[in-house]
DNA sequence: ACATTATAAATA
DNA sequence: ATTTATAATGTG
């Protein structure tokens, strides 16, 4: 039996403007009574004009005849049903950003189309990657058959077939739909070809498909299709019976929406899952620390066993001091093309900023202002912080221990090129980086003997195969003046283990270092996550940062942007968080801006109620912006 | 006095 | 965001 219709519905308009933050009534035409529901996209009249809206409440009883009534149905099926009209709420409010501005991203494009009817994803043959190698992977499948919902955070061993993982998973949810998002789909996406290899009918929602293509799409899921794939987006597609959501390398930043509503694609994920009893799954080789310590997610990890046999064989060398490289160093690589191995090297980006630390303690110089490490510019010889551009000259002696012996850290890479050109001249060496991955598609990549790369980059598909990568300066990476860079660097140690390859395979991993007991290199050495989670985890705890506390950055400009920076201030310590600054910037080029960080330790969420009316009140000359959750 | 342009207000 | 009413400014 058929619910009463609708006879009158709020509908919040797909206007990004704080004016209109709020949903508006109208009265329902009897002709278009029947295909009205909660979620549906419709035209309605709004001021003087005729806006898309989406309806977010309804009622049976009959309007009052001054109400507008609605102009149409746009589409259907509804893309926005409950609970994801949920789902846009929390998202516009977590994220400060207007009603509309997030309900227009759960809408598909604005193309008339014709949508085959959907099927559930054809079964495929039981689980064999996942069940004998890890752990918790019983407990993860089990979920999944029995639709109890809940939250993983599934690390994959090094160099493992996440697309085969991942497809088990997708298996095991079946019938109840799944989504899966994979990082930067721009340029392809070996996960979503090998998905679309075992599924052709699942359906892609990636942004580097036509408009028509992704509206077929997004409407084919409304209508209870069994499978969708696509980039952070993904999170958002319509899944009225949705048992399943997989953000795969989870610890990729481009899972941050840059416009309003600025949201954490993976937050998002989590939260829709516990609101449709799903399964939301957050795979990596190196999972965020976001998802441990006091709001832990139920993990999945590789056995013993089988991280052992993924490792590539990891040799630690004392770093070269002046030279770009060391004599160890020269010797493994000309030992690796003496074999007619090809290898790849990872050195820090070009004009990288420099960190200063003591000597003696072993601490980085911090910023007085933000708290963040402190950068050094050789140019004029000064001290500099990249986040409030706070600067000062070289301080005679440590703040911490007032040893006098500060040491700049941080390779060059173009004397790096040079120098391998002298010392290996019959090798040819490429270069590696963003840019000439772009012009170049996979498998036309120049052949070479070394790869250079500036960039701990993300496209494991795209990296050329060599059995030796060595790193240049891992120093600088755990050094970089960010309270994320020591597992940043992490993270981008396991990314060359991968490239390497396992050690049965051939695969070794140099790294030049002069920690070698810092916990990023021996939970590398011992292949533990754990490992290195807790010991940085301790470092979080001391500093307030996440996971034991959510970030807010807010940034004023304009003729009032002091005033309207204080107010915010001010609301974020009313709201229970610690406020850093706020402190003037300069933007390069950009005019001048204040800026400030709330460490809150009770959740961002009361924060971003409290800087919710200051968004209302901003001046239009003025203009504040708020980031939660930044990367 | 009237056209042109900046500004503010409202949206069911 | 967009439209429209209203104020401000400019022009013959």
């Amino acid at each position: 039996m058929r619910p009463p219709a609708l006879q009158q519905v709020a509908v919040v308009p797909l206007v990004p403007a704080w004016r209109l933050d709020r949903s508006f009534d109208y009265s329902v035409p009897v002709g278009i009574a029947e295909s009205i529901e909660v979620g549906s996209v419709v035209r309605v009249r709004l001021g003087h004009r005729n806006v898309r809206g989406v309806v977010v409440a309804g009622s049976e009883s009959p309007a009052p005849s001054s109400l507008e009534p609605v102009l149409a149905v746009i589409v259907t099926p509804a893309p926005a049903r409950p609970p994801i009209t949920d789902l846009l709420n929390w998202m516009a409010r977590r994220y400060v950003a207007p009603r509309g501005a997030a309900f227009a991203r759960a809408v598909p494009p604005r193309v008339r189309v014709k949508v085959r009817p959907p099927e559930p994803l054809a079964a495929a043959a039981a689980p064999a990657r996942l069940l004998p190698a890890y752990r918790g992977g019983e407990e993860l499948l089990a979920a999944l058959r029995s639709g109890a919902g809940g939250a993983w955070s599934l690390q994959s061993a090094w160099a493992e077939d996440r697309g085969a993982l991942i497809a088990e998973l997708v298996a095991a949810a079946s019938p109840r739909a799944a989504l899966v998002a994979a990082p930067e789909v721009r340029h392809g996406s070996l996960l979503l070809e090998e998905l679309a290899r075992r599924w052709p009918e699942i359906e892609r929602v990636d942004s580097s498909r036509s408009e028509g293509d992704r509206s077929r799409a997004w409407l084919r899921l409304a209508a209870g299709h069994g499978g969708g794939a696509g980039g952070r987006a993904t999170v958002l597609a319509p899944a009225p019976d949705l048992g399943l959501i997989v953000i795969d390398d989870e610890h990729n930043p481009s899972y941050k929406e840059d416009r309003a509503p600025r949201f954490d694609a993976r937050r998002v994920a989590l939260q829709r899952a516990a609101l449709q009893d799903a399964v939301c799954v957050l795979a990596s080789a190196s999972p965020s620390l976001d998802w441990f310590g006091p709001s832990g997610l139920r993990t999945v990890e590789p056995g013993h066993a089988r991280r052992r046999a993924m490792r590539p064989v990891i040799e630690l060398l004392e770093p070269a001091g002046e030279r770009a490289f060391s004599h160890a160093f020269h010797e493994r690589v000309a030992a690796a093309l003496g074999r007619r191995e090809k290898v790849g090297l990872l050195t820090p980006r070009r004009g990288y900023a420099r960190t200063m630390w003591c000597a003696s303690c072993r601490a980085s110089l911090r910023c007085p202002v933000c708290e963040a490490g402190l950068a050094y510019d050789r140019a004029p010889q000064r001290v500099r912080c990249p986040r409030c551009d706070y600067q000062a000259p070289v301080p005679p002696r440590c703040p911490r221990c007032s040893a006098t012996e500060l040491r700049a850290l941080g390779a060059g890479s173009e004397r790096l090129a040079e120098q391998l050109a002298r010392s290996f001249p019959r090798a040819t060496v490429g270069r590696l980086d963003p840019d000439t991955l772009e012009n170049s598609p996979s498998g036309e990549l120049q052949p070479c003997d070394i790869y250079v790369s500036t960039w701990v980059g993300t496209k494991p598909e795209l990296r050329p195969e060599v059995s030796v990568v060595g790193i240049l300066d891992v120093d600088g990476l755990v050094r970089r003046p960010d309270f994320r860079a020591v597992e940043n660097a992490y993270q981008a140690l396991v990314a060359m283990a991968e490239w390497a390859g396992p050690a049965s395979e051939g695969g070794r991993l140099l790294i030049e270092t002069s920690e070698p007991t810092h916990h990023a290199i021996q939970g590398l050495m011992r292949a533990d996550h754990g490992f290195f989670v807790e010991r940085e985890l301790a470092q979080r705890a001391e500093l307030g940062y996440p996971p034991y506390s959510e970030l807010v950055v807010v940034k004023a400009s304009g003729p009032e942007a002091s005033e309207l920076a204080d107010k915010a201030a001010a609301a974020c310590r009313d709201a229970g968080a610690e406020v850093l600054g706020p402190i003037v910037r300069r933007p390069q080029g950009g005019p001048e801006e204040r800026q400030l960080l709330a460490k809150c330790r009770l959740g961002a969420d009361p924060v971003a109620e409290a800087l919710r009316p200051l968004m209302l009140a901003t001046p239009r000359d003025s203009r504040l912006w708020v980031d939660v959750d930044p990367r």
